[in-house]
RNA sequence: GCGGAGGUUCCCGAGUGGUCAAAGGGGAUAGCCUCAAGAGCUAUUGACUUAGUGUCUUCGCAGGUUCAAAUCCUGCCCUCCGCACCA
């Protein structure tokens, strides 16, 4: 092997940089832009960039070469706070944030430099810019920028872009429970808890009791209010005491250490006594949905530190069912409590949900079902608890005596519920955490009722219905993440979108809050196009007129204090390039990135400036192990680079997966490639030079296995093209590399080295423009040795010719194949170890008429007798031959060839691969047809399949 | 729990009713080449079979439809992504 991918891989990319390759302006073809999240700049980039960047340049390269005007623009995110929390870190030395720095090569005199957020975003961005350069990225890097008010003219741009979101009231200010640190005083993200991931803030809903005859409020908290239209008794821990709280001049009563709990929702109150539960048993209720009286009563199950520390029952629930029996056969509980006998026995469970498959008494039947016979079996009590209830939600309906909830989902009727509660004054909205959560500094974190925080109205149903129809409008790679897509549209929320603290661009009319990191980077896209020309202009003529001349063509570009030429010279570019055609990244950017985007961008452009395409992909493991620091498998891109060369880490991690499956990055598989690669850079120089222009003409003459050759050479165009356009990238190696490359070695040996030289010049040609995308420096040099002029980069992808695709032709080697098969099968089990003669014996040619009858009859019937009538009758002479095949063909059709010959091609077919054949096998070839041979084996011959005797 | 994507032979993966013991790649084993290593080439890689185009077992598990199932239907199990105030 003569290449040195490393060298070849510097010089190409220097000759690229000079003659500016990939700078990209606007012009008359037509344009694909291309770009990718930027990254976050507190990091050197890793093996996960490795993929996403690949898929992102491959395309570029492919669209390039498709004729297009290919921009792929690149930038850099440095928003919100993880820089500066690292620095932070540093400052104190923090052992773990030490480490994470030393795992990318520094050392202990750059900690002082790492103190300033600053040298973070400095840093890594270069660094970021060098690897992707030395990695072959076709970056336009002109226009690459970087975020927060570093940059004044992109922080007028976001500023912009708020303005805009705000005049259109999809920027508003309301409250939201989230789960709160009150030390660091700031809500606390999963990554930012030291326990309790995935914890969240659960809603319930606080239903107002009042006790009749008095002016106390029992208060108690709920996830199903749907069960209120059989509001039936209020539950009490009857060795509890209970405290009394004034809230705005209601007297509540909740259980102790409630106090708390209100407040955090942002309700002023005020304890006023206290009270015990015995003091309230046998007392009533008003009902808060059917108005009936409930008597409070005592049960078992009921804590007094939970929720509200009350619970109403209507009885449906097993533990409701259970504790009321127990009420009415306990004479001594009754009376303990000075509870009337007959009044407890009228209580009595109303069914007003139905659920297939059960009859009225759910509580009652749950019961029977978990074998339950006591309240106090507990743990069986809970199992049935829990299955009552999904079984409820998932499958309930209101029945006919539930007003107007009547005949809706349970789970249509909580919503509705709730709201319509909390509007009548009637409940309350409460937020619990479904677990403990402690922050990273160590403090219990609890949920709080943030109001005065700023948020994108994800939640607006206009907006939703125009992010809709954009996904609707776009190209998605792979198609099958578009109901993902539409789901999490109709899922997201209202997104907090400021912050106290971090970097980032001041929200422009209350500039005490910083705009949040995914928030600012949106329409981003859009900056790209206008960036290099737009930096250049003095910022402080920037303002919001400027930006909605030049994006939205709104107002007038002589009210704008700069040239106007300029002005309409980056406008040109805008609308040149505007939307993007292709923005890919990890799949687990649908949930909010990519949607985010989405949601900008159908407020801020009219339709035509809408996303054409986006796409995601999977993520990248390391043998099989998710990359993690911890584990020891971090993988820097640079490293790869280093060790395989830019060429075979493009390749080698495009060859593994592709879709939104998982890719692996896998050392073994790249050192293949790696040869692999290397004999074909051999292979196209030596061969490519010899093939004089006189051989060519000469050559033009083709034999079948020379337009075997031609046929697969254009069905793999063909193929590779198809899985180009959908970015199914590994089947593009797969078939334009693999498969063409094995092809090839057939067809040299078939050939024993006498092949066509136009073809051969052509298959050169056609593989090495199909490996440009994933090995571009390679290809490069082979195209200028081969002695092409200009760069293979901006050469047209190759075409292929549909009358060459023949697939008749293909079943001839098919066929050839199975007979080296079949010859080593037979070598193998007679133990022969080379075999000094090989006969072939081609049937007779009244074998393939009865194939071809069968063929043509089996389309039609499965039937045996049918088949033998239609087809004996013709062959007479050989009837009961004829009848074993009908048969045994019949049975197994996989017998017939897909294609039936005639015995004299089959015979020539032979005829002419004897010398390959011989070379093959290392002995004489002997072609002989069945009807001229004793032979006993002869009569084995079949179309498609000649007997085969080996000496 | 909810929504989405998946489960194929040693591994990665192709394959959606018959041409499937299942492409291709990786790995492994053996042979050729070589002073040797690497590369390359050839063969093998579910089991049985000392002359073949056979038999048996296999495509997450269990049933079903069909002359015929990796592929269609039903139920179940498992893995990955997301479930939010954040890159």
């Amino acid at each position: 092997m003569t290449v040195n991918f490393h060298e070849i891989a510097k010089k190409w990319q220097k000759e690229w940089a000079t003659q500016k390759t990939f700078e990209a302006n606007a012009d008359t073809r037509p344009k694909f832009f291309l770009t990718t999240p930027y990254p976050y700049v507190n990091g050197l980039l890793h093996i996960g960039h490795t993929y996403t960047y690949m898929r992102v340049d491959a395309t570029a390269r492919y669209r390039r070469m498709l004729g297009n005007n290919v921009l792929f623009a690149f930038g850099f995110h440095a928003t919100g706070t993880p820089i500066e929390t690292a620095a932070k870190r540093v400052r104190e030395r923090e052992e773990g944030q030490l480490n994470t720095l030393k795992l990318m090569g520094f050392t202990e005199k750059d900690w002082k430099n790492f103190e300033d957020p600053l040298y973070w975003i400095s840093t890594f961005s270069k660094e970021a810019k060098q690897d992707l350069s030395n990695y072959g990225m076709s970056i336009d890097w002109r226009r690459e920028f970087i975020t927060t008010d570093l940059n004044p003219h992109y922080d007028k741009f976001i500023r912009w872009q708020f303005n805009k979101l705000k005049e259109k009231e999809y920027v508003i200010k309301s409250k939201h429970p989230v789960v709160w640190c009150p030390s660091c005083n700031a809500p606390t993200g999963d990554h930012a808890r030291s326990e309790g991931e995935g914890e969240g803030p659960k809603d319930f809903i606080w239903v107002k009791f009042p006790v009749e005859n008095s002016d106390l409020i029992l208060m108690a908290g709920t996830t199903r209010p749907d069960a209120l239209y059989a509001e039936k008794t209020l539950w009490v821990d009857p060795t509890a005491e209970y405290q009394i709280v004034n809230v705005q001049e209601e007297k509540w009563v909740v259980g102790k250490g409630t106090l708390n709990k209100i407040e955090q929702h942002a309700i002023t109150c005020k304890e006023e006594g206290t009270i015990k539960a015995e003091e309230l048993i046998g007392k009533k209720v008003k009902g808060a949905v059917t108005g009936e009286s409930l008597y409070i009563l005592p049960a078992s199950f009921i804590d007094a530190n939970m929720g509200s520390g009350l619970v109403y029952s209507a009885l449906e629930d097993p533990f409701d069912y259970m504790e009321m029996k127990h009420i009415q056969e306990d004479k001594q509980l009754l009376r303990k409590y000075n509870l009337d006998a007959d009044e407890m026995k009228k209580i009595q469970p109303k069914s007003i949900i139905s659920v297939e498959g059960m009859g009225d008494d759910i509580g009652k039947e749950m019961c029977t079902k978990f074998n339950i016979t006591s309240y106090e079996d507990k743990t069986k009590l809970e199992e049935a608890k829990a299955e009552t209830n999904k079984l409820v939600f998932r499958k309930g309906i209101m029945k006919k005596n539930c007003g107007k909830h009547a005949g809706l989902t349970v789970s249509e009727t909580q919503e509705q519920l709730k709201k319509e509660l909390v509007e009548t004054g009637k409940g309350i909205m409460f937020y619990e955490l479904t677990g403990k959560v402690i922050c990273r500094c160590l403090t219990d974190c609890h949920v709080k009722i943030v109001d005065d925080q700023w948020f994108l109205a994800y939640g607006n149903k206009q907006w939703k219905e125009q992010a809709h129809k954009c996904i609707q409008q776009m190209k998605l790679y792979p198609e099958k993440v578009r109901g993902q897509f539409e789901y999490v549209i109709d899922w997201l929320k209202d997104w907090a979108c400021t912050r106290e603290f971090g970097l980032g661009t001041n929200l422009p009319w209350e500039e005490k809050w910083k705009i949040e990191s995914l928030s600012d980077s949106t329409i981003y896209t859009s900056y790209f196009t206008i960036a290099p020309q737009l930096e250049k202009l003095p910022v402080e003529k920037i303002n919001d007129n400027f930006f909605d001349y030049l994006l939205l063509g709104k107002g007038n570009a002589d009210a704008i204090d700069i040239d106007n030429k300029i002005i309409e010279e980056i406008k040109h570019e805008f609308e040149y390039w505007y939307p993007f055609d292709f923005y890919n990244s990890g799949k687990d950017l649908v949930q909010n990135h990519f949607a985010f985007l989405i949601f900008n961008h159908v407020a801020i452009f009219p339709e035509k400036y809408w996303p054409n395409g986006i796409s995601t992909n999977g993520y990248v493991n390391i043998n099989k192990q998710k990359m993690s620091k911890s584990k020891g498998n971090f993988k820097v891109l640079r490293d790869l680079v280093k060790e395989f060369g830019a060429d075979v880490v493009r390749i080698g991690i495009l060859s593994t997966g592709e879709d939104l499956n998982d890719v692996d990055w896998d050392s073994e598989l790249a050192e293949s490639m790696k040869n692999k690669l290397g004999q074909w850079y051999d292979f196209a120089i030596e061969n490519y030079q010899e093939i004089s222009k006189e051989l060519r003409v000469k050559s033009s003459e083709k034999k079948e296995i020379d337009k075997w050759m031609e046929h697969q050479l254009h069905k793999i165009i063909k193929e590779t093209t198809q899985a180009m356009n959908e970015t199914l990238f590994r089947t593009a190696i797969t078939k334009g590399f693999f498969d063409l490359q094995r092809h090839l070695k057939w067809y040299q040996k078939r050939t024993a080295g006498k092949m066509n030289a136009a073809l051969v010049a052509e298959i050169i040609e056609a593989q090495t423009l199909m490996l440009q995308p994933f090995t571009p420096h390679l290809c490069e040099e082979i195209w200028q040795k081969i002695g092409k002029q200009g760069f293979i980069s901006h050469t047209h992808w190759p075409t292929y010719d549909e009358n060459k695709i023949n697939p008749e032709i293909e079943q001839t080697e098919t066929l050839m194949i199975q007979i080296i098969d079949d010859i080593n099968h037979v070598l193998k089990l007679a133990k022969i170890d080379k075999p000094t003669n090989i006969t072939f014996f081609v049937a007779e040619n009244w074998k393939y008429d009865l194939f071809k009858k069968i063929q043509e009859l089996i389309k039609e019937t499965r039937d045996i007798k049918q088949i033998m009538q239609s087809v004996t009758a013709n062959h007479k002479e050989h009837a009961k031959e004829s009848a074993g095949l009908v048969q045994k063909i019949v049975k197994d059709p996989s017998k017939l060839p897909a294609h039936v010959s005639v015995q004299d091609t089959e015979h020539q077919n032979l005829i002419d691969a004897t010398k390959f054949l011989k070379e093959h096998f290392r002995c004489t070839i002997n072609i002989v047809k069945e009807q001229e041979s004793k032979e006993s084996k002869a009569k084995q011959a079949m179309p498609g399949k000649p007997a085969i005797l080996v000496e």
